[in-house]
DNA sequence: CAAACACAGATTGGATACATTTTCAAGCCC
DNA sequence: GGGCTTGAAAATGTATCCAATCTGTGTTTG
């Protein structure tokens, strides 16, 4: 066993150990590792709300999930818990869980946030930047222009902000902004499937000029143009207040 | 029932409409307490940790909380769970949980993810503020002056920054901003223990040309005196390495 | 004498069963 | 005929019991 649990005299094993889970590799989160079979469980959940498999406003059964991943009810409902502290699910208390649903009000409050705090998560990881990591970023931009199917697009769109983000050593900031990406993902990907043409050259344009912000080790300058490449797509959503009614609808 | 009126015309059939939306509570069961023992145990969990009764590092041990709240594991495990996604616990799997402690980098990460959103949350509220929050700041900063204990002082430093936030109708933010406060709270005590006469000086007149900004309406400069204040308080923290010291000793 | 192994104790994780609460639907009264 | 009350059914919350895992100590061996 390590030293670090040497706790003789002190407490705790090493709580705030790890090593700097970034917010890189896409794959599961595992923040904090509920358990064994329940972690199972949250992940398979989360994989399904963000892939849509779940629907936002849907109903969400302990009976249903229990049977399915072969389980009891108990670590169906630690993982529900577990989502609900992520914002991907909503509980109430006596009456059921229920996909987490964003108004545009609180979709635009999410992008607000995020052009306050990713920045800031940017200039953290920049300067610490891989080569390797360097090294994919462009042609992850060039992967994005090629895409054509919008689940494509995003799961590239994903890896390479997150990329973007490996160098920084967080321990809670990270999983704000992992955490902020998970809840509004139904919406971009209706937004993706409602863009335009102009729109989409915008993006790619706005990537590409991230990426060289960051290969020039420019943080200052790739925080700027990471806020406002938060905030016109914002600013564009707001302008497509359809997304959500549909997503209401459905 | 009824009370949470569908924002989209009567659009849900009755399986697919349910309390999705992150403010949307039922009418009878109110957000804070459903009168489940979960909830109870949760509350009294983070009053004592916050209170400073449980210490950062600190074990907790399921049994000893089951038997102290008069319930049985579950519940305890519920509210830990729940703790822990508020970053006041840390689970290990299969091993038990602790009170959650912060490195002094992680601190002062926290506080830098602060001044980047409570600046916002503080834009979106200072327009929409009640007259009644308006006239409660100027003799809340008063008291303050002429806090003795540092609980004293906590509290009303508190309650002033939250009654500044109070116009603000955020889902999220506003969760966010207490989350960020609450994993902060020892360390905001241990600091306040050992500041010195000369910052309490400039805290209060901080406090005070805030509280005259937002009185003004100036929702722009509050929130640079704000970030000016928070970021003041970081560089503070940053000068003393001994709060983090003492508390991992103890 | 030190380090690795193994066992015992303790603590958490999960499954089953029961009590409580809510919801839905039929029936009754106005 | 419409609105309200009442009853049953379903889903959630909780308690108790059992299994899996980890910590810590004692022993053994080089």
């Amino acid at each position: 066993m390590g030293g670090r649990a040497a706790s003789a005299a002190g407490t705790g094993p090493a709580p705030t150990s790890g090593p700097a889970n970034g917010t890189a590799s896409n794959g599961s989160v595992s923040n904090g590792t509920p358990a064994g079979a329940a972690v199972r469980i949250t992940d398979a959940l989360r994989a399904d709300i963000l892939g849509g498999g779940l629907r936002p406003g849907e109903r969400i059964r302990q009976e249903v999930l229990a049977e399915r991943y072969g389980a009891s009810r108990l670590p169906v409902r630690d993982a529900l818990r577990a989502l609900e502290a992520e914002g991907l699910v909503v509980l109430v208390p006596n009456t059921g869980a229920w996909v987490a649903k964003l108004s545009l009000d609180e979709c635009q409050e999410v992008y607000q946030v995020r052009e306050r705090v990713e920045p800031l998560l940017l200039s953290m990881s920049v300067p610490r930047l891989e080569q390797d990591a360097l090294d994919r970023l462009l042609p992850l931009v060039e992967a994005m222009r090629g895409a054509d199917h919008v689940e494509e697009f995003l799961a590239l769109d994903r890896e390479f902000h997150m990329l973007t983000y490996s160098g920084a050593e967080t321990t809670m900031l990270g999983e704000l902004v992992e955490r902020l990406w998970n809840t509004t993902q139904h919406y971009r990907r209706a937004f993706a499937l409602l863009g335009t043409e102009r729109t989409a050259r915008g993006i790619h344009l706005e990537h590409e000029l991230l990426a060289l912000a960051i290969l020039r080790g420019d943080a200052e300058d790739a925080g700027r143009v990471l806020l406002g490449h938060i905030r016109t797509t914002r600013l564009e959503l707001s302008r497509h207040p359809e997304v959500f009614h549909v997503l209401d609808g459905a």
